[in-house]
DNA sequence: TTACATTTAGGATTAATTACTAATAATTGG
DNA sequence: CCAATTATTAGTAATTAATCCTAAATGTAA
């Protein structure tokens, strides 16, 4: 099967690295439609899945909460907000964390990991402070 | 809002801590049906949240589909079978990561982290090797 | 330009989880 | 002990995120 860079595909692509961001496939969706309008929900997550696959962009699945894709391909963690659920890249270097322990999971074949950062973003902390003030 | 141990929260916790795996509420809700038929699902999900927001189980949100809830509440990572989705303890030493390169997430407040490494687990692992020997 | 493969829109379907409701059970103050 | 209050339950409906399905459309290749 040979993937076609289709205009749907093109756009979500662009879109995704021009807002530089980690969407959901609603939220791209909605940005999606104001070049395409009639483009369908379901060719989103589609091609989403697809370009991830592809290793043309990066997926990111947190059970519980929705999937988010990423601009960025290269292996790199991030922190996620557990007020709002924005999710912002980290850097860290990789390199010493690595192999470390991992080996330690018996009988596992370990292929990578995935570091996430848990806390309050900037503009949480600050609405956080405005409602404490109302007290 | 006081907390009552129910026979239901009772046998849940129970069972969770008897097996020591990472299950799923629907799991946990088989298991426990043995001992509470007329149980409803509902109770298990409900339930599970409870006792995790009281700090009796622990709750992962990690990659995969189902969340799974946790009979330990140290905090500790995991590794996740890419194949059959299980989860196991696994066990680094946590304060060589801790704070590093936490803070370099500009304007987070940083509460935590999550390590998750990926992989195959043993299990899944044979079953693979069978599946090549077949061809 | 005909045949074939891939992709699409749009709606239906599924899976996991949460919300709702009337009934039940525990707890408290008298 | 008894009424009033509060918490919890079973069972089901509703919600959410994601995937599946189908006929139509589009691209590709000979």
């Amino acid at each position: 099967m040979q993937l076609r860079m289709t205009n749907q595909r093109e756009i979500i692509l662009r879109e995704l690295r021009r807002c530089k961001k980690h969407l959901t496939a609603d939220e791209l969706y909605d940005m999606v439609k104001k070049d395409m309008p009639r483009i369908s929900l379901a060719t989103v997550y589609r091609n989403l899945e697809i370009l991830s696959e592809a290793g043309l962009i990066g997926k990111l699945e947190i059970s519980g909460r929705q999937k988010r894709f990423d601009y960025e391909v290269e292996v790199h963690d991030h922190i996620y907000c557990v007020v709002c659920h924005r999710v912002d890249n980290l850097n860290i270097e990789r390199n010493e964390i690595d192999a470390k322990g991992l080996a330690a999971a018996k009988g596992y074949t370990v292929t990578g990991y995935r570091l996430e950062a848990i806390g309050v973003c900037l503009e949480c902390q600050k609405k956080e402070s405005k409602k404490e003030g109302l007290k």
